[in-house]
DNA sequence: CATAGCACCGACCGGTCAGTCGGTCGGTTG
DNA sequence: CAACCGACCGACTGACCGGTCGGTGCTATG
């Protein structure tokens, strides 16, 4: 039957998302090789002969994990990329549905650039150029056209964007460490660093 | 004969140099736990044997390769603390320190990061107090100036701090990929984002 | 020449972990 | 009911790796 075709199917894959759920909290806990596929398939409720009846290697559930990851993230980039408006507003858009992921969703962007140096040519190749993608590519979408309709001084846009990316990691980072600030407050914080810089500004003329 | 003694000590502290010499190398290419024990003592031209006479354990020599590297970088970070000028002139000189560094050195701030995870309690202790002190609090003591005299906007001196070295790393690194821009390029590219922001000036009056 | 000490050697051990494989079980099809 | 299939099981293996230990040779001193 038709039915029971569709159960088996949304079984299978309920056991394989099960499964990269499992590995997502736990690769972002602890050091890619410190997981062990015993603690993923345990964590998951199936055995490691489950697992690996889904995957082929750890690697590639890794990977798996990432690009699921990443294309759910697209959604949120791909709104505040299309958006009208300023640079600012686009950049601040996409900051805040950044902002307001779980932890654990942001905590992932930064395990590519923790785990990268661990896998060899195809793997590395392909976490990398989705990654790049994913994020990246979005904000130098929009940091370009800011450059372009002379919001932005004239530079690199992809030194730009990073800037911008390693900002908002920092100053996320540094906010979640203490407990103080809003999603509002860190989000104008980030922006006003970015655009404004941190030098004093002579608002009132009290030099 | 003394001569001999000295001999003999500078023979075991330049095999203990070589080691760490050649630890510092593969960390920095390959992940912590994917560079072994037996390739360290491969590259470093002795045995297993020999380098486990030298340090405790991987986790051991590790922290001294670390130690010992941020114990020579401390000359340069203090000298620009000490310094007197304005918080930008005092900046720009660090970060000109950290600039002419070589390749594998300025790696091995990010090292840290990296493998922060893979330690346990004691050394994970050791290794973030000497990477605290070392280069975040120099640049802290610096922005804590820079607020002090009105050069920098009053707000978290920790937060800008960590901002001022995520720039850094950023810009210097994308800048390492393409191949244009000098050491002076780079560097004011840096204090001028961090100062005075990505938007564009109206200097010219040009609108 | 004898004795002692230290740098270093390299075979070995215990443990860990990714990946395998023969098998079980529940459902489906003819 | 029989033949089959795919999801899943779990004991096992082979490789690897951190760390050990008994030994070797070189140098220095008496």
């Amino acid at each position: 039957m038709a039915q029971s075709v569709t159960d088996t199917q949304t079984r299978s894959e309920a056991t394989a998302a099960r499964i990269i759920a499992a590995a997502r909290t736990l690769f972002v806990s602890g050091n890619y090789a410190d997981v062990t596929t015993d603690m993923i398939a345990k964590a998951a409720d199936v055995t490691k002969g489950g697992l690996y009846h889904h995957f082929a290697s750890k690697e590639q559930l890794y990977v798996s994990m990432m690009l699921s990851d990443l294309e759910a993230k697209r959604l949120i980039f791909e709104q505040a990329t299309a958006m009208e408006g300023s640079c600012r507003e686009r950049l601040a858009l996409l900051t805040r549905g950044f902002l307001e992921l779980p932890d654990e969703d942001r905590e992932l962007t930064r395990l590519v650039r923790r785990d990268i140096n661990t896998f060899s040519g195809d793997e590395r190749d392909q976490l990398v150029r989705a990654y790049q993608s994913a994020l990246p590519e979005q904000v130098a979408a929009i940091v370009t056209d800011g450059i372009n309709n002379g919001e932005l001084a004239p530079g690199d846009a992809r030194i730009l964007s990073w800037s911008f990316i390693a900002l908002v990691e920092v100053v996320i980072a540094r906010y979640a460490d203490h407990v103080f600030g809003s999603t509002e407050g860190r989000l104008d914080h980030v922006l006003d660093l970015f655009f404004e810089g941190a030098a004093a500004k002579p608002t009132g003329g009290t030099e």
